[in-house]
RNA sequence: GCGGGGAUCGGAUAGUGGCAAUUCCGCUGCCCUUAGGAGGCAGUGCCUUAGUGGCUACGGGGGUUCGAGUCCUCCUCCCCGCACCA
């Protein structure tokens, strides 16, 4: 008897998608379960079996949710842009577009003919404008929200990509899509997502999450948090404080004493310096610019030794008053300056407003100072995130962005003020403890602002350095030699006032801490070898117990210990010196205790055509604008040309556009977003995924959300699952979302590997097609298979043993429900199936396939050829999410109406579990047992039994009675039963006084 | 180096502190057979035996316990992730 699986298989797909079965509608009648695979990238080579697995559990776990009556949310969705059906589609000489449609139809073709259940209503492509367009929308949010930057940065460039890449997509020095190729750092402007803003949140809501511990530790290692001091280094070679005139220029409602005024002037004069005019400033309260200027103008001279400072609305002041100075000063400051009126705390200042037209000629004012620099507070209550910065842009200014010790730099020891002044280059350590053996400093190589301490006499060595690391990148990161050069420059100690040298160097990280490091050699292995290869002097600084401080170190000693030529602070242990010197360092307005991430901040801008459009223009007059939200979505153009580029960058009619703001000539960004943008949010537009007004509705979202299963690869480990984590705490904040946690449960599926143990890859030919399996084996008897050989969350290789042995399984299934009978079950039945119902039931629930599918082949073992109706009814159901499609067929020729993908899922009667049938079956099988092993003794004496008499106990005779057939079929014997008071037993040799309780005793002829 | 996960019959895979061994594969034997794949039954650590017994054994060493594959500790090996993060 041959069963046509494919005909089974088509029937019920079509079914389910007829009677709409697996749509999932807001009710309150049901609680949801949200379902959720990652979803796919479709290629164009289809389905591969990895996707099979993923979809498998998946869907075993929808179903299985859905039989417990819960109202599931299963949806499917395809994450269509990106580089390389760009690459591909190139190749082929095809449009992206056309390319990925195409290979979309065959992904959902594939995945309907593996039975999954999903909510095809639901589906979402991200390159539809429907779903970038939200990208965008959210993009724009964040810019409101200041949480996207454009910033020049050490960005990581792949050479094969054409593009850059975010720090999550390198990987050991590589690209994440070509294992072969190094990334290049190279400084560039990009754009950035500021996930380091959630960088504590990201971390402390790790551990209440049900993930698996590795990808929760390997979110921890990336976020990277460590504690440690933040010291300010002077690099004075900048300057010669002695010639210069420092004049400050007070807020509004302010005065010269006011927030950081009386200290920095201290600061200033312990520095040689001279404070030549800091003046109360004329109607402070109700200020007129024109009053302002005169009176400033009167009191001072301004000269080419002018170093101006300002704070807040002084350097309104200060931009109105430049243009009207006929020598240029040396430098101006700006702290905090506002652009606008349109503070942030909302509140009406009309007495701003008039203090003058808030115009300003920046041209004019970058001719009148010879440096100009803003520091912006990232914290900054009164002004709006962005007005210095652009202030900044207009001025082509040194923009310093951070974070002062009061909001708005209020404070009345504000360090960073004197960083920007006086070019101090802070830096983080952990050892604040060893800073007395600081003997050189070392910059990164790779850091923007390298050439800035570049002394002129070392321009070539510095420059020769730069080319020869650059000609090594291809080295592996791990066992490259430190190297480095002389800068030129010399930074002071803060504690001891000593000059050391600045190294640049490569083995400093340009995005971690501020780029440079105060190098302590006796105790950091790093600084150590560095100082050994330059000859750089040695400072003991920690004495470890017992060791003479003369010997000449092998390495550097990292351990504990008591602090030696450290001043009044020798003596101490070093843990109490941490804290001993961070504190004094405090005190003195050059260092503060600090936390540092490793996470670093988003880039998402990519130069490539196949992704969203970045809704920014470029206008000449008013710089960087937002697109506004009415003009969304911003359409990726269809006909372009590629070649060598951005195609996106070379189209006239994309690029040139009119200003929103001044309606002026502008152009558009041509870059466009990393396509984990799409994948951070997907999960939310499934629950509205037709939503023309928005990105989806809120009352929907509060129903779905969050995921109650999320299931894919642990690959995204600190990809995909940072990004998305990012999102939901960011539309938090946004006021989309009520959480920030989007998937509360995760599991990560294992790698499945080909039958020779490698990676499935073309070139190896071990590729098993999951189509082909279906088509050979029957798609259940695949889902089967691929679920029950190892724990779905442990990596397993192909076997086609194992598959051969999934689908006979199946079909003795199909053989036995085209034989059984309807009638009644036994009670030894009935104990097994609810004992199995049980354990299978929480087997499902936790994941555990693989004994989910040895219960299931156990059970199936002892069913008879009759069983009852609810007997063979609950072994369908529990088979149905492994095998859904043979299950329908078998339940309806039950005669049952509904489908068994909707049906109840049994629940278990405890009172029908009686543990004695399983003592008994014990007993039976050792009985069979000792036969079996009499026979092999029997035969090795030559003799061929083909009888066996049993002879039991009185009150079990009628259980072996019960299970004649069972002792023949396993023994191939005949079979005789006696109990030991039968009188008329055949007993020739008295074996039935070897009886004893349930262990008959055996006779064989 | 740091972190995570592992090591159980020939292979894979189960195993609440309570008789170690589930299921699949492989192998061996027998049965069935339309001779074709298959299907059924049994066996598969060692010894012993017309059976009801003994021994060995959960990577290795210690420990807790009446009792440990399971809990604690140290070590070895394997896999995975991160890694010049100051």
């Amino acid at each position: 008897m041959s069963v046509n699986f494919q005909k089974i298989e088509a029937k019920f797909q079509k079914k389910w998608a007829e009677e709409e079965i697996f749509k999932a509608k807001e009710t309150k009648n049901k609680p949801k379960f949200y379902c959720l695979e990652m979803f796919p990238y479709p290629s164009g080579s289809g389905l591969h079996m990895g996707h099979a697995f993923n979809y498998t559990i998946g869907d075993v776990y929808a179903r299985f949710k859905r039989m417990n009556n819960f109202n599931v949310l299963y949806p499917m969705g395809y994450d269509s842009m990106g580089l390389p059906a760009e690459n591909a589609a190139i190749q082929a000489g095809e449009h992206p577009k056309k390319y990925t449609e195409k290979a979309i139809k065959n992904f959902i073709l594939q995945q309907k003919r593996l039975g999954l259940s999903y909510d095809w209503d639901r589906m979402l492509i991200t390159y539809e404008p429907e779903y970038y367009k939200w990208n965008q929308f959210f993009f724009l949010k964040f810019f409101e929200k200041g949480l996207v930057q454009k910033k020049l940065a050490p960005s990581n460039w792949c050479p094969k990509c054409n593009t850059v890449l975010a720090n999550e997509q390198v990987h050991n020095g590589k690209c994440w899509r070509h294992t072969d190729t190094d990334v290049e750092v190279k400084n560039l402007e990009q754009w950035f997502i500021k996930t380091t803003a959630y960088a504590e949140e990201l971390l402390k809501d790790i551990p209440s999450l049900n993930w698996p511990e590795r990808i929760k530790t390997m979110q921890e290692n990336w976020i990277g948090k460590s504690f440690g001091t933040e010291i300010a280094f002077e690099i004075p070679s900048f300057w010669d404080i002695k010639e210069k005139e420092f004049v400050f220029l007070h807020a509004f409602q302010d005065n010269s004493k006011s927030a950081f005024w009386d200290w920095l002037k201290k600061q200033i004069e312990a520095r040689g310096g001279t404070v030549a005019f800091a003046p109360d400033l004329p109607n402070t309260n109700e200020p007129k610019i024109e009053e302002q200027i005169n009176f400033v103008l009167k009191n001072y001279k301004f000269n080419k030794n002018t170093v101006l400072i300002t704070h807040s609305l002084g350097g309104v002041l200060a931009m109105k008053l430049l243009p009207k100075l006929e020598e240029k000063i040396s430098c101006l400051v700006m702290i905090a300056p506002p652009l606008k009126t349109e503070f942030k705390d909302n509140k009406k200042r009309p007495v701003l407003e008039k203090y003058c037209d808030w115009k300003f000629d920046f041209e004019k004012i970058k001719s009148r100072a010879g440096k100009i620099i803003i520091l912006e507070d990232k914290a900054d209550h009164i002004v709006p995130f962005g007005h210095p910065e652009e202030i900044a842009r207009n001025l082509g200014a040194k923009y310093i962005l951070s974070k002062g010790s009061k909001t708005h730099f209020n404070g009345n020891v504000e360090p960073e003020v004197l960083n920007c002044i006086f070019e101090n280059w802070p830096i983080f350590t952990t050892r604040p403890d060893t800073i007395f053996g600081v003997t050189f400093m070392v910059v990164s190589a790779q850091h923007p602002r390298l050439m800035e301490l570049v002394a002129p006499g070392q321009k070539q060595e510095i420059g020769a350095f730069l080319k020869k690391i650059k000609s090594t990148s291809e080295k592996d990161a791990f066992e490259l030699e430190k190297e480095g050069a002389f800068t030129g420059s010399n930074a002071i100690n803060p504690l001891t006032g000593e000059k050391v040298p600045v190294f640049a160097g490569n083995f400093v990280l340009a995005d971690y801490g501020s780029g440079m490091v105060m190098a302590v050699p006796a105790h950091d292995q790093r600084d150590f070898e560095f100082a050994k290869k330059y000859n750089i002097p040695i400072k003991i600084v920690i004495q470890p117990k017992e060791e003479n401080p003369e010997v000449e170190l092998k390495e550097a000693f990292t351990g504990e210990g008591v602090l030696v030529n450290s001043k009044e602070f020798s003596g101490l242990g070093n843990k109490e010196a941490i804290e001993k010197i961070s504190s004094d360092l405090g005190k003195k307005g050059i260092g503060k205790k600090t936390v540092q991430y490793k996470l670093r901040d988003w880039l998402v801008s990519r130069q490539r055509y196949w992704g969203t459009p970045i809704p920014i223009v470029y206008c000449e007059k008013c710089g960087i604008v937002p697109v506004p939200e009415k003009q969304l979505p911003i359409l990726l153009p269809e006909k372009v040309k590629f070649g060598i580029g951005n195609p996106l960058a070379t189209n006239k009619a994309f690029v040139e556009t009119k200003c929103p703001k001044c309606r002026g000539p502008a152009q558009r960004e041509t870059d466009t977003m990393d396509t984990f943008f799409d994948s951070s949010w997907y999960f939310l537009r499934y629950c509205d995924n037709k939503n023309q007004k928005a990105p989806f509705d809120l009352k929907k979202i509060d129903y779905w959300m969050p995921v109650d299963q999320y299931i894919g690869g642990a690959e995204h480990a600190c990809m995909h699952l940072i990004y998305a984590r990012f999102f939901a705490m960011a539309l938090r904040d946004c006021g989309f979302l009520k959480f920030g946690e989007p998937f509360q449960n995760l599991f990560n599926q294992g790698m499945l590997h080909g039958e020779d143990g490698f990676v499935m890859s073309k070139s190896r030919g071990n590729v098993v097609n999951p189509i082909e399996m279906i088509e050979k084996y029957s798609a259940d008897a695949l889902r089967f298979y691929l679920v029950s050989i190892a724990s779905p969350d442990k990596d397993f290789s192909w076997s086609s043993e194992g598959m051969e042995s999934a689908s006979k399984f199946i079909k003795k299934i199909v053989d036995y429900f085209e034989t059984a009978k309807t009638g009644k079950s036994s009670a030894k039945m009935e104990s097994k199936i609810n004992k199995s119902i049980k354990e299978i039931s929480l087997n499902i629930e936790k994941f555990e396939y693989n004994v989910a599918i040895i219960g299931i082949r156990k059970l199936f073992d002892a069913l008879s050829k009759e069983e009852s109706r609810g007997t063979l009814e609950s072994f369908l159901k529990i088979i149905a999410p492994f095998c859904p499609h043979i299950a329908e067929e078998f339940w309806e020729k039950l005669g049952n109406k509904k489908m068994i993908a909707v049906a109840e899922w049994p629940v278990a009667d405890e009172a029908k579990i009686n543990p004695k049938f399983e003592e008994e079956e014990k007993a039976l099988d050792k009985l069979i047992e000792d036969i079996n092993n009499i026979v092999k003794i029997v035969k090795s004496k030559g003799k061929q039994p083909t009888k066996v008499f049993v002879y039991s106990l009185p009150q079990e005779k009628q259980l072996l009675l019960e299970n004649i057939e069972t002792i023949k079929t396993r023994t191939s014997l005949e079979t005789k039963v006696f109990a030991v008071n039968d009188r008329e037993k055949f007993d020739p040799e008295n074996k039935a006084g070897k009886a004893k309780p349930m262990k008959p005793a055996i006779y064989l002829e």
